[in-house]
DNA sequence: GATAATTACAGGTATATGCAACCAACTACA
DNA sequence: TGTAGTTGGTTGCATATACCTGTAATTATC
């Protein structure tokens, strides 16, 4: 059912032409990404700690020495990936490793005398760059935004997303 | 106004424990990025593209033989990152690069046959992944977000950012 | 209780991204 | 027009993040 190209337009284009970058939601994220990223990075960097590690450190925090899958599950990130992300911490003294009682597989993680001094001045700086944002962004805007992203980044969504038909494109 | 520390708290709790990972949106957002990434590329990458190149070649195509400067501003990315991600495009003879007629210095990027082949074939996988998207988030609703994420994405939120008073936190 | 299946990590490899330092080509302006 | 400053890219280095392959410890099974 899908028309024939228009006599004038080259082939190549023909087919590529109805490509439009700004759709893909997952471009468009990984944009917001970069950028606010970035943003809170300008801020956050002064205190020695990326925006990411601060995060990171962060939740070491509120999940009390958590172990590294635990860890990894709250930050829907790779178990792997976390592995290699938490080196440079443990090689700066931030963080330290030690084993589970019960189960001698599991690897907890918790902050350092020194790491707590970092997380501590970082947390300044960030809540300079939260309130930033949302002094532009508008306060209650981004609490729905973060609903918003939280439930993309919630494991229901990811059933729900391959669970649902392909053809499901309605 | 806030209140002092329950006694039986530990000291580094006490200042610690307000850290609610949760909160912070770029930390959110970073996790939401990582996640629909996953979702994306699971369905895409059985065309050999990864979602982020594939991302990358739509722009090649939509912004039609642009500089570095030029798709790395559309990307929202570094210049340099861009070199980089490229590279592996490049080796695998998918995109090419050819000079500015006008400025020497300018390097322009455009796909080749093969990767025009590549992107026919990603593009129906795509359409996939999308398509799951908008059936299970809402088209109307992805329509929304991906409004947001590209305002968050834009040069004018990045300025009205910076020019935020560090003091607006009300 | 020995074996199969599962789970928690470690490590290597590859892409994704940013910064700083560097070089080459353009542009402004005295 | 010559020099200072800007702009476009490259490269090295560092972190971020995923997959695959092992290995050790735990659990499930008969």
């Amino acid at each position: 059912m899908r028309r024939q190209a228009v006599a004038k337009e080259k082939k190549q284009d023909m087919t590529l032409s109805d490509l439009d970058p700004g759709v893909c939601n997952n471009a468009v994220l990984r944009q917001a990404a970069r950028q606010l990223g970035q943003l809170y990075e300008d801020i956050i960097s002064p205190s020695g700690l990326r925006a990411t590690q601060f995060g990171l450190l962060t939740y070491v925090v509120a999940l009390d020495q958590p172990t590294m899958a635990r860890l990894a599950e709250a930050l829907v990130m790779d178990l792997s990936a976390l592995g290699h992300t938490l080196k440079p911490l443990m090689r700066d003294g931030l963080v330290e490793t030690f084993p589970d009682d019960r189960d001698k597989r599991a690897k907890r993680v918790r902050l350092t005398a020194a790491g707590e001094r970092k997380v501590k001045a970082a947390r300044a700086l960030w809540t300079k760059a939260q309130g930033r944002f949302e002094a532009t962004f508008g306060k209650k805007k981004a609490a729905e935004l973060r609903k918003t992203l939280s439930f993309l980044a919630s494991d229901e969504f990811a059933r729900a997303f391959v669970a649902t038909e392909p053809s499901a494109t309605k």
